[in-house]
DNA sequence: ATGGCGTAAGTATTACGA
């Protein structure tokens, strides 16, 4: 089974590149983020002829996630507990069932610019909460994976220029420590369980030349629960897509699965 | 330290991103 997720920057700015990349990829499952859309806007029946199950958390303008599957979509949920005052859409779960039971939860974390300021504060509380979900998931025992745009770059291997990021609310070292507690917890980053040292990205900034100088960072990440890595067969960064017209700053990452 | 570019909303200009 491959899983992809890819920040797309906005659906009606990807209404062709996405299809394209759909057709070509062959993804199960791609997880979405930055939809920047509303429900009854998105574009659903442009997967569904694909052979897709579309399922949506959208908002006005922003953020917004989106699970697309060839397989059923059962128990989808909205919205990352913990906070009932959060309205901004970057959570969605589904079980996808295929051999295995799958839960699959796409996230799209929040930035967290200027830090240290509200924002930066919003994405720690919320990584706080990400980290409760967390825990939850490994206590099930069972096949899980939370995949997206996490806006942390783990290591300072995962940047072109570590030395450009070091204040940034994506490299600070407290989103550092927010996202290795949650992945101490058990989970298994799997880029980093197939492919070791520097030079793999999954966003260039569209200022400035940052693709054409490979000036990038690694912040899209998936996470497995132990049940889940036992059927890791492989994790890619489709990195070419970047290159192609009108793309997103973000390319699809994904994981295949022996489920 | 900031903009550089791109997107959405909305139709001039601002908010936001990373």
């Amino acid at each position: 089974m491959k899983i992809a997720t890819y920040n797309i920057n906005g659906i009606k700015a990807r209404i062709e590149a996405l299809p394209d990349w759909l057709d070509e990829a062959q993804p199960d499952v791609a997880v979405l983020q930055e939809i920047k859309s509303v429900d009854e806007n998105f574009p659903r029946e442009l997967f569904e002829e694909r052979g897709y199950n579309v399922e949506t958390h959208g908002q006005k303008s922003f953020n917004g996630v989106a699970i697309l599957s060839k397989l059923p979509l059962e128990d989808v949920t909205r919205g990352l507990p913990g906070d009932d005052g959060d309205e901004q859409a970057r959570w969605i779960e589904a079980t996808v069932v295929g051999r295995h039971a799958l839960r699959i939860c796409g996230l799209y974390l929040p930035n967290g610019n200027p830090a240290p300021g509200p924002k930066f504060d919003y994405k720690l509380a919320w990584m706080e909460r990400l980290r409760a979900r967390a825990a939850a998931l490994l206590e099930a025992e069972e096949p899980a994976l939370m995949a997206g745009d996490y806006n942390v770059i783990p290591q300072d291997e995962d940047a072109a220029r570590p030395e450009a990021w070091r204040e940034d609310a994506l490299a600070r070292p407290e989103s550092r420590a927010a996202f290795r507690r949650i992945v101490n917890l058990g989970f298994t980053e799997a880029f980093r369980a197939r492919t070791r040292g520097p030079g793999h990205y999954s966003f260039w900034d569209y200022q400035a030349g940052a693709w054409n100088r490979n000036d990038g960072i690694r912040i899209d990440h998936f996470l497995l629960t132990p049940q889940a890595a036992d059927l890791l067969l492989d994790c890619r960064i489709d990195r070419d897509v970047r290159g192609r017209d009108k793309p997103s700053d973000h390319v699809p990452v994904w994981v295949e699965l022996d489920a």
